[in-house]
DNA sequence: GTCTATACTGAGATAGAC
DNA sequence: GTCTATCTCAGTATAGAC
């Protein structure tokens, strides 16, 4: 099928040496400070074994993204299971279990943000490069909804948005010098409610005008797909 | 008084040079490309010369945005000037003024955002070392808020508000490929129409305990400074 | 204080040998 | 797949001219 650079276990195995490797040393060090040619030494190959494996530094970063998003379908999947949460305690598993994921790792996270004024850039958070990733982050998402009922055009923007708002809070944990960074965590659990409450009053008729605008404001933006499209402005 | 390092009229002459001749490298080129060594080369300096006035390459963009800011206070100024303006005509005044000012810088403007995960970097847009720049541009968007009557809470956090709105829509506005970026221009309209239909729904008191909770949630995250802390979060 | 000239360091990235 | 050698470039250092 689809042969990558991993087919075989020797090579996997050098490459998640390399790739552990490195994220200790992002960890300890920051992403700046951390040279690809101490990071191959470290994990006990020539710097063009590392390029090898990883075509730039930020390759490793984005890989460290994809197991981050993998790591993270899996632990709200099993917070989902019991099947028995509000909407609330849903959105609050999927927001918390990114954090208890990243937790580690803040001195390095903020490179996600780097390359988001640059649309061309393969490590764009809001670029084609990493579409997939981004998509599989809102659908993780949009499964924590899941069944709820609500109108259908909240329904159709919520998981995008949630996806955005749980971008900032990915931003301002970076920010949080809080022991522990328990503001963030408030945070969370304040802005959830109040995404809760806001929901709830969308049932009031009155903002449905204010509500209408809005949504076809965002959709004339492409900012929210209507079939496919991109979250990026696209020429019209 | 301060005396800087432009304090006579010979050497602001050679700084200006050297600024100007990068932004248009900047500008052909995109930030990356443009090297220290040609910019001063095309400058007629030395590659000392330059790291004189600007101790980084990214110094010179800092520079730019503190020209980009003097120019957009001056041109705001004198858009506010006759007075006889509705809100929604002031703030689309301010907004549109900006876009026009960076109009031709888009190819270099994401770096902007480079920094935005990183909290301790001298040009991270959230960090202290903008902080000067920031509140600047918040006072600009201050100012085109007025006098208007508005409920003091609202009053109170609108300018940071709108400042966040806008650096949301420069970034809309550097992904922007539609001709001339009608699309961003067309977003700031609808968006503005949207902010003062809201300003005005906030009479209504239905509303004002959501409003509430929500003010208190940002205070309580820093998010809006009481007196004069910080937007970025502090320890506790 | 304002520069020139030159050389050096360290890092990301690449080419090509094995 | 892996290594060594090499390239380019940001940034630093230094010594000095004016």
């Amino acid at each position: 099928m689809f042969k990558t650079i991993t087919s075989n276990k020797r090579s996997a195995e050098t490459r998640a040496r390399i790739l552990s490797t490195a994220l200790a040393t992002f960890r300890r060090t920051g992403l700046d400070a951390a040279t690809m040619r101490q990071i191959s030494k470290d994990a006990g190959v020539a710097l063009g074994a590392a390029y090898y494996y990883f075509p730039s530094k930020e390759a490793i970063v984005q890989a460290f993204y994809e197991s981050v998003q993998k790591e993270h379908r899996q632990r709200v999947l099993v917070a989902l299971a019991p099947g028995n949460l509000t909407l609330e305690q849903r959105l609050q598993a999927a927001f918390h279990c990114k954090l208890d994921i990243v937790e580690g790792d803040r001195k390095f996270l903020g490179t996600l943000f780097r390359y988001t004024g640059e649309p061309g850039h393969p490590l764009s958070v809001l670029g084609e490069g990493s579409r997939a990733l981004r998509e599989q982050s809102i659908a993780v998402l949009d499964l924590a909804i899941g069944e709820e009922r609500l109108p259908e055009d909240i329904r159709a923007i919520l998981p995008t948005a949630l996806w955005a708002l749980h971008m900032a809070l990915l931003l301002y944990f970076i920010h949080d010098t809080s022991p522990k960074q328990h503001r963030t965590r408030k945070l969370v659990d304040g802005v959830l409610a109040l995404v809760v409450r806001m929901l709830a009053l969308a049932k009031f008729p009155l903002l449905k005008p204010v509500r209408g605008s809005l949504f076809a404001l965002l959709r004339d933006a492409g900012l929210f797909p209507e079939p496919s499209a991109a979250p990026a402005p696209q020429e019209a």
